[in-house]
DNA sequence: CATTAATATTTTGTATACCAAATAATAAAT
DNA sequence: ATTTATTATTTGGTATACAAAATATTAATG
């Protein structure tokens, strides 16, 4: 959030190069995502803003972009809280996911550059390798890049954009879900599956996997929310 | 943007059942969608905000929220701006959208009531009484009824939200389409073939016909910016 | 001791003020 | 007359100040 450049008030940088709203969003983003601030948690603004050392006014422009993609909600007169999503509001995000990577998975047939297709598949190496021995963290952060490395090959920018903010609402319940290593096999082999569809470019089958693969992830985080109640 | 509750301030109702940036939102978003506001024109902040009579710092927060939705885009020391997309995004939207309603035709096979399906189907039909004799924007508010009804009827909250945002995006450019009366009877050919993929919900025959209902959309833009330029 | 009413405090919502950067305009020099 | 340098003005970015509402607290009363 800062740089090297002095600046006449002496507080943070000031060299706009992105809005200091964007800049906040992105650090509480962050912490969402790392769990520091956890669902359901109060962000009071005064107290924020100061522990950022910023102002209420980007602080708050930072709140109301994270309440657009759905991580936090505002009420009148009420601290801003993190959003603690229901399974009935999870499994309804997935299904979405579900339908964005089908749909990315048939576009990367398209779109992708051999390059692109070798770093995918690469991915999915680093990942099978890691497949008993990585840290859930770990192999939770290699799967997302998989995922996202074949969305990004599409060049869809809406859908870059919309599928990443589906993905940070789904970062925790999934993270949580990883860290059961139940199922690794089944997704390994998902996996695997998907990068032979691009390899042909077999729209068809590797978005019919990707779906699938989506889907089943339903059911993980169903039992989540058994164990937990 | 007002009621009858007098206010102290005696400027506009200061009745906080919706934050005012939410408010004006909502008001920037009809002026957009409707015209009136150009692709590509300038939103100054503090003649916008005077003419509206409220203060920059909602207006700011209405800015952000549709620079959100992708309706406008702001720049460091340029006036925010009603986006101006090109052909390849409204493309790539409209292949998001499509996958959209593919999932929804989808989930609405599920989840859908009887009396939903009757409120669709009765849509349908007004759609096809309008066939010939309609004005352009009437033809036009009554198929975007008819998807909205349908993703309405999954009951699943982020798609309703989602599919809104991506729809408030192609408005203008599928209201062009829509005025030229080609290819309506193709249109009301796959409406038909929704309502009868619902009426036995046909999960796999509803997503694919509304798959290709909205791909082919994508042709009529493309003609459009053709005879544009 | 419990309960209710009144008050104080905390919190968000909005407006205004100030600052820095970029652009437009004007004046000077070639 | 044209071009360049300098100044003025406009614009967005941020901080602060003030207002309204809700909650917490305290005091008074039964």
């Amino acid at each position: 959030m800062d740089n090297s450049t002095p600046n006449p008030t002496g507080k943070l940088a000031a060299l706009s190069r992105q809005r200091l709203g964007d800049q906040i969003a992105d650090a509480l983003r962050n912490q969402i995502l790392l769990g520091e601030l956890q669902p359901g948690s109060n962000i009071p603004e005064r107290e924020t803003a100061s522990a950022l050392g910023v102002s209420r006014t980007p602080l708050r422009e930072a709140l109301v972009i994270l309440e657009g993609e759905g991580l936090v909600s505002m009420s009148p007169a009420r601290s801003p809280r993190v959003s603690n999503p229901s399974l009935e509001n999870l499994t309804h995000l997935l299904y979405v996911q579900s339908a964005l990577e089908a749909l990315a998975g048939e576009c990367a047939c398209d779109q992708m550059t051999e390059q692109e297709f070798q770093h995918i598949e690469s991915l999915n190496l680093t990942l099978q390798a890691m497949s008993e021995n990585a840290e859930p963290i770990d192999f939770f952060a290699a799967d997302m890049a998989f995922h996202e490395a074949i969305v990004a090959a599409t060049k869809n920018a809406p859908l870059i954009k919309t599928h990443k903010q589906y993905n940070a609402r789904l970062w925790r319940v999934r993270f949580m879900s990883s860290r059961k290593r139940i199922k690794r096999v089944s997704t390994l082999n998902d996996h695997s599956e998907i990068v032979e569809g691009l390899r042909h470019r077999d729209k068809q089958k590797t978005s019919a996997v990707l779906s699938r693969h989506l889907r089943t992830a339903i059911d993980n985080i169903t039992s989540i929310f058994d164990e937990e109640n």
